[in-house]
DNA sequence: CCACGACTTTTCCGACTTGGAAACTTTGCC
DNA sequence: GGCAAAGTTTCCAAGTCGGAAAAGTCGTGG
């Protein structure tokens, strides 16, 4: 996996990955304004402009490592069996990605959301982010069900639909106080919603 | 309506619309980079002060205009009859909604889309605007369903899942030919919604 | 092993953006 | 008219961004 590169290609990774790493360790220990290009280059200890070299914004970098996990759910539903119904590939998969994808902890899923409230630019980053998800993830349930993106509104629905209840979800954990885990409501967000949804009364989640 | 306010109130909200159209008409007719400060308050003959006074930012003013019309969404759903299925009034109103509240043109919408699609912010705001309206619109639902929004998922979810079916579709409309109108895209979008999105094959939209 | 080319990091810096402060203008009201 | 409140403008300091070139590091062929 990693064979086949020199130092140098090596070095660039363990800086970029570096960085991005302690950009997200700032965000959660000491808030979103403690993420600057200069804070986070002092403690990877590099220049400021190397920083800037690698990301555009303290907001890229921040979800640098995101995105890379992100792409590991895209994978984790293509290797569903190719017959399954896709609403229960996504049940099967969704529950444990949002850990894995929005960060490791619960404190970190919490210190993002707070934190994406309050900095439109890091939500932004986060919309695109997971735009480009959505989009592999509509690439996906095309391929299997036969459908084409360019026409066919099915596949986009299915990736867009699964994404908003995420972050719907998300949200309501992060400032509510549910009870619930957070891969709990998004399983019982994908039963909701593979049934229609609830048409009058709304159910109760616990 | 607009009685008892006086003179200076007048003209503080003729100035903030006179902005917001401004910079809505420069990113509809010259592109997103056309919008600047500069040239948005040199439209409206103000001073680029006086445009940062009212919108922190060229993509909160782009978009306000469409926040004001997004409050006519939220008034047209209230105004459905208490006791009707939510996605009837869902299905009643939406339709009509994406033209009033996206642009009343389908080149407006159409530029709306493709701005987004490269400049982050632009969508960043989008995003936050729309997460108002749709909070606004889990409001209205949980008062019709009797929910409560701190602890139960549905309405949070009945509005986030028609916006993320707005968002889809309009993208989907903007970059391909699908040949149908917007206002139907949405109603074909509803529809799959409410049957619970289709499990198999994809429904052609056609 | 060393020397040269390719690539990365750093320093320096000018262009641009942001928002505070105070002067100036307009409006509301007596 | 004249004074207070609110809005607008000018001026400016602090911060951010990215180009250009110097300095340092890595890969490779002699």
């Amino acid at each position: 996996m990693t064979s086949d590169v020199g130092l140098r290609e090596r070095k660039k990774r363990a800086t970029r990955t570096a960085l991005s790493r302690a950009a997200w360790s700032l965000m959660v220990e000491r808030g979103i304004d403690a993420v600057t290009a200069e804070s986070v280059a002092a403690t990877v200890d590099v220049s400021p402009r190397t920083f800037r070299n690698y990301f555009s914004s303290r907001e890229e970098a921040i979800l640098d490592a995101m995105v890379q996990r992100a792409g590991a759910l895209v994978e984790a539903l293509r290797a569903r069996p190719a017959d399954e119904p896709v609403w229960d590939s996504l049940a099967h998969v969704l529950p444990d990605a949002i850990m894995n994808v929005l960060g490791e902890r619960e404190a970190d899923v919490a210190a993002l959301v707070r934190a994406s409230a309050d900095r439109p630019a890091l939500l932004a980053q986060q919309v695109t982010a997971f735009a480009r998800v959505e989009r592999r993830v509509a690439e996906v349930i095309a391929e299997r069900t036969g459908a084409d993106l360019d026409r066919d509104l099915a596949p986009h629905l299915l990736a867009a639909v699964p994404a908003a209840a995420l972050r719907a979800v998300a949200t309501m954990w992060a400032d509510g106080a549910t009870g619930a885990t957070l891969p709990d409501l998004v399983r019982a967000s994908i039963a909701q919603l593979r049934d229609g949804l609830p048409l009058g009364r709304a159910a109760p989640v616990t």
